[in-house]
RNA sequence: GGCGGGUUAGCAAAGUGGCUAUGCAGCGGAUUGCAAAUCCGUCUACGUCGGUUCGAUUCCGGCACCCGCCUCCA
């Protein structure tokens, strides 16, 4: 029985969908108008560790992750740059994705992108304003903002437990505007010069932010959703007004619901703070790749932001990722070491075999990653001792479920050590025929010269020997 | 000010009212020409003060420290 941590609820839930085997999954995706940081990756990664788990274990997901095309900060680095917005957005959208497949995440069932959805965004707002629950700035004409008006939403807060006259009380000097609350929020905006703007109802304009995920949600997925998810930082304004926005135009009383599970990804902090660009300790992704080998930079990151449960935070350091590598190299060993069976893919799993069981027990417990891997370290030392190749295909396939395990393993574990300046086989054989003429110094020699090139020799039985990268 | 999260061995990181989490590093042994890999064994824990209990790292309360949200933010 899968559960799941619902920051609605503040604990474990059961997960019960709205169509029996199927799950309706949404997750804020990142704003295009930058490479994305490794916040933003372990977010994505979670996600994606939780669409492919769940389809392993037999759901059929639907799972979309938005790109934000249209937002105060794309409009800004365009200008700056000197060129259009869709430019500026098409490029880092194929950035994004370039990215993404370097580790490892899969392509969302949908991708839809906010532009593309202006139309339904304004259906909504159209929806909310008949229910007395959107206004307009300009209350006769149409050149103004439309808000949305928080106090006539009576559950505004409920997600992320706060309480309006509370929120109001802390409030920061507020500007000036038309707003009736100064905690409402716009839901379009009116055009301003030099923007890019949509005709409406409203005016010409552009949407506010949160109202691109109420209405991607609506038009691809449904009106009920069972799995909303997103970064920590997204819970309160973001999806609170989300929620504001979705149930706001159900009818009182239907006892609909826009999401039933509400997921949230702890931070990744740098010297335990929250990454930012003020503080100067500010990652994206590529970087952090590019500093890693390339071969097995992608899976490394991967696997280091999937060793800390999803809802703790975890820290990055060049320390704790280089520990991650190690541990994930002792894997790909044991499956150099011992070959997997063949045909060992997720589909053929047995999840009657006990490691497979308790693996799948720590996963099913809100995505208990770290757990999961404990199993499956106990099961690599099963594969050493017993030379078991059929317990070695199920370690691959356990780790194909949440996406980790899957490279060759005589190409992971070299990585892109070889395409150093030294001829690896040459000095090998070298070494070989020194060994053969008891010239043990020679051999020493250049096991010794190898290791500064970061490469470490193994003798195996029968003479032959292998290397990987250090 | 309001609300929320955290504090586990050298580092990383789960979890549990009494039973070795796990990994990396370290130490000892087996193995090896030397190594590596592997196997076997092994040392460091649950912030602090109280309470409940036969028994608490685990439940409850106080305290200390750290972090986050309340403004764009994954």
């Amino acid at each position: 029985m899968q559960t799941i941590y619902n920051t609605l609820s503040r604990q474990k839930e059961v997960l019960n969908t709205i169509e029996p085997g199927k799950v309706r999954m949404y997750s804020c995706g990142p704003t295009v108008y930058d490479f994305y940081h490794i916040g933003n990756a372990r977010t994505f990664t979670t996600f994606d560790m939780v669409y492919r788990w769940l389809t392993a274990t037999g759901y059929e997901v639907n799972y979309v992750r938005n790109i934000t095309d249209i937002d105060d900060k794309i409009i800004e680095r365009a200008n700056e740059n000197g060129e259009p917005m869709e430019t500026l957005t098409a490029r880092m959208t194929a950035a994004m994705f370039e990215d993404s497949d370097r580790l490892k995440l899969l392509r969302p069932t949908h991708s839809p992108r906010a532009t593309q959805y202006v139309d339904a965004m304004l259906d909504i707002i159209r929806m909310l304003e008949a229910k007395g629950i959107a206004y307009r700035a300009d209350p006769v004409g149409n050149s103004g903002d439309v808000y949305y008006s928080v106090r006539a939403f009576p559950e505004y807060g409920k997600l992320s437990r706060k309480n309006l006259d509370d929120l109001q009380a802390g409030e920061r000097v507020a500007v000036v505007s038309a707003k009736r609350d100064p905690l409402d929020f716009v839901l379009w905006k009116a055009a301003k010069p030099n923007e890019p703007k949509w005709p409406s109802i409203f005016g010409d304009g552009r949407p506010g932010w949160h109202i691109e995920c109420s209405a991607m949600c609506r038009e691809v997925l449904g009106e009920e959703i069972d799995i909303h998810g997103g970064g920590w930082d997204l819970q309160f304004p973001h999806h609170e007004n989300e929620i504001a926005q979705s149930e706001g135009v159900f009818e009182k009383g239907s006892g609909k619901k826009f999401a039933r599970y509400w997921m949230h990804a702890a931070f990744l902090n740098v010297d335990q703070e929250k990454m930012s660009k003020s503080l100067g300790n500010f990652f994206t992704l590529r970087e952090v790749l590019n500093k890693l080998d390339a071969v097995q930079g992608g899976e490394t990151v991967r696997f280091f932001l999937m060793r800390g449960h999803y809802r703790s935070e975890i820290n990055y350091s060049w320390d704790t990722l280089e520990d991650a590598r190690q541990t994930l190299l002792g894997f790909y060993i044991a499956l150099k070491d011992v070959p997997p069976a063949a045909a060992a893919t997720p589909t053929i799993l047995d999840w009657s075999n006990p490691y497979a069981a308790r693996f799948r027990a720590a996963l099913e417990d809100d995505f208990d990653t770290p757990a999961a891997f404990a199993v499956l370290h106990e099961l690599r030392r099963e594969i050493n001792r017993n030379a078991s190749s059929e317990m070695a295909g199920l370690l691959k396939a356990l780790g194909g479920t949440i996406g980790l395990l899957q490279d060759v393993p005589e190409q992971f574990v070299q990585g892109a050590a070889s395409s150093g300046v030294l001829d690896v086989d040459a000095l090998v054989a070298e070494r070989n025929a020194s060994k053969a003429a008891k010239n043990f110094a020679r051999a020493d020699e250049i096991r010794k010269q190898l290791d500064a090139a970061d490469i470490v020799l193994e003798d195996k039985p029968g003479g032959i020997t292998e290397w990987r990268r250090k």
